[in-house]
DNA sequence: GATGAATGAGCTTTCATTCAT
DNA sequence: GATGAATGAAAGCTCATTCAT
């Protein structure tokens, strides 16, 4: 687009335009109602008013109700792929400690960003949406597979894992992460018990590490 | 609801075979559709053409959509349920191999019957159906808590496990269950890796049944 | 069952299923309305009002309002083409003579049917319905260019008319007819003068030969 | 509606120029688009687009969009109505030749303003508009059938034309023009074959006045 | 004067629900 | 019991209109 002027306002004005910031608030106001009530169930109304604006003013940025979900996806993807891509290119750990920061990466990423409620979305959502199902498993899922499985394979080589499967150990590596994602969106609003990430996270590193590691005498 | 009007033939018979499947019939139409599209997104003429009947007919066994959710959901969910506890009740096995038959037996469960959408339905849904959230967390999630947790302090206090935190454990036990069942309803479809439950559950019965073991020299 | 006050009409229904009647009497309400308001300006609740029916109503039969619009011009032009199409076919009078012929059947097509709106909606639409366009042009305007300029021609081969240049004299033949059309449908609901199109005709008819003929005193 | 308000700049600057201009440069940018595509289906936006400013410019000149439909269509047609009354006040010619100079002075007016896209746009929007029926009926059709009765009726007493029917007749005179006006601006964009002006109206002069006139032979 | 972001009433369209058959 | 034409409320979407800048 073109090169908006900045809009120096001193304070006093009923309502400022906005344009530059209204995109990100409407979509955050989506994401959540889409999280919550899905995209058929959700109404733009509801979407709107928790944006602070009119059902108008989403089609100023939009173009209609299927254009804002995929946006929503996307926009809140895209930064964090890239902030995981940074991770793939970090400086080479032994396997274990990679596999253990990963894990506490994703904490971190889980308590501080609104990422969770993606698997959650796309989930509920890839039966309406094919196109969706295309780009997350080739961008998130595939990704994720390889990088995960890069590290149990490296730690074969390096023999601090035993000669385990790795597509299946990749499951048993990262299932608690998206079940605890999972669970946060659809469970705990409704008074389940929580899932406190860090504590689960420190004990799933504790029976992977073990679980993976050479020494059979344990059996 | 089920009206009790006796409707008995002049021959004696009491159950006329197909009034007698039609509401099956609508259920699992209807259920598959619920997988599919979620709530909102399911339209009853789908669920009525699928089951080969039409949208009026509908009515004459569920009072509405909710009440047709719902009843796919408990519907589907209780016989299961019933199927789960008999295995609570079966012979003391040593923990290790209970833990071991117990998602030997989901796998069985996942193979055989269509519970395994039930998941994806209930995680996409509970936003929609707060009561939905109420059974599903009383009657399948803490029961399995329990029954998985059982196990694991049993297998403590057996000295089969370790002193593992018994919570938390959980999730790492029985995560990848999850995942798969909501993977193969949500992701393959559309064409990603396709996951073998059978060989997901050795490779997960291995490696937790090594990380929850005594011997930690393997650390 | 209740004590619900039947209202039955005369016949003692409700209301009736006239599946095989509605999209006529649709169409012909349509027809109505966006003969007097445009396409744009042409609301279904008006439309579905004077059809007797409901806004649903009319998806039932059409696919939404541009289709309806289509169905509405396509339906009416149609069998009125047909209708054409045998005069065509008529027997061979002298040119003159089939000129009066014609002009006097117009006359009757334009009191006996409501064809007589359709020229109004042609025009006022083609803007908006470029396809609307190409059916018009090819299948009522190159026709009745057609049919009037055989017989121009066949009355100049026969002596009956003098050299005359065929193509522009086809519209002086038939604007009159065009004319009194809009005329009725534009300006007599808002009272104008009316044309009396019976009148109008002769006057025109006499008007036409005498200036085609080729020796006049013949008249 | 129009303020003719002088202004000259004392100081002769330009740039008043601008400002004066702009109601003249949207009526005609409005005129195109209710011409194409009618009074509903025409946007401020496109309306704006078109005269080369923003949609809150109209409403600077204009109280709203009918008030802008109604400028379009009185300001066009004013001046021309005078050009037509100054032709009334002309000497007083033979009638068959009043008759012909009255059909080449619409062929100028034709293909020298955009007046003619009027006639269209009046018969596709009376529906919405009645007061427009009214302004038209009364500004132009009825002066237009004045001016061309007065030259029938003083051909008729002047021994020129036969004793026709005056209102009848009067439709077969002017029915081509009108024709050919509503062509323009509704067939040939649309591909279908055009009208050339200048050869219809001495086809149709010829016709007419060899129809009208007493003894033929004098042509 | 000019702009264009924002509005909201009004329209088209969908679809769960009803009910005469 | 079964049907499906009909309904009407609710939702998506458009666009004339407003108003702070």
């Amino acid at each position: 687009m073109t090169s908006k002027i900045k809009q120096r306002g001193k304070d006093g004005r009923r309502w400022r335009r906005r344009k530059d910031k209204r995109p990100g608030e409407i979509r955050m106001a989506a994401l959540e109602c889409f999280g919550e009530r899905g995209f058929a169930g959700t109404r733009l109304d509801d979407v709107a008013e928790r944006a602070g604006v009119t059902k108008g003013t989403l089609y100023l940025y939009f173009q209609n109700k299927e254009d804002l979900f995929k946006a929503v996806v996307s926009e809140e993807l895209v930064p964090n792929i890239v902030r995981i891509e940074s991770l793939l290119s970090e400086k080479e750990l032994p396997a274990p400690e990679a596999l253990a920061q990963l894990m506490r990466f994703w904490v971190k990423t889980f308590t501080t960003t609104r990422l969770s409620i993606l698997p959650k979305l796309v989930i509920s959502e890839v039966g309406n949406f094919p196109e969706l199902a295309e780009f997350y498993i080739h961008e998130v899922i595939d990704r994720g597979f390889a990088l995960v499985g890069g590290i149990l394979r490296r730690g074969i080589d390096e023999g601090d894992f035993r000669e385990i499967n790795v597509e299946e150990t990749i499951i048993s590596v990262i299932a608690p992460a998206i079940v605890t994602m999972l669970w946060k969106h659809s469970f705990e609003p409704h008074g389940s018990r929580k899932l406190d990430p860090v504590t689960l996270v420190e004990t799933h590193i504790e029976i992977i590490l073990r679980g993976l590691g050479r020494n059979p005498a344990a059996l």
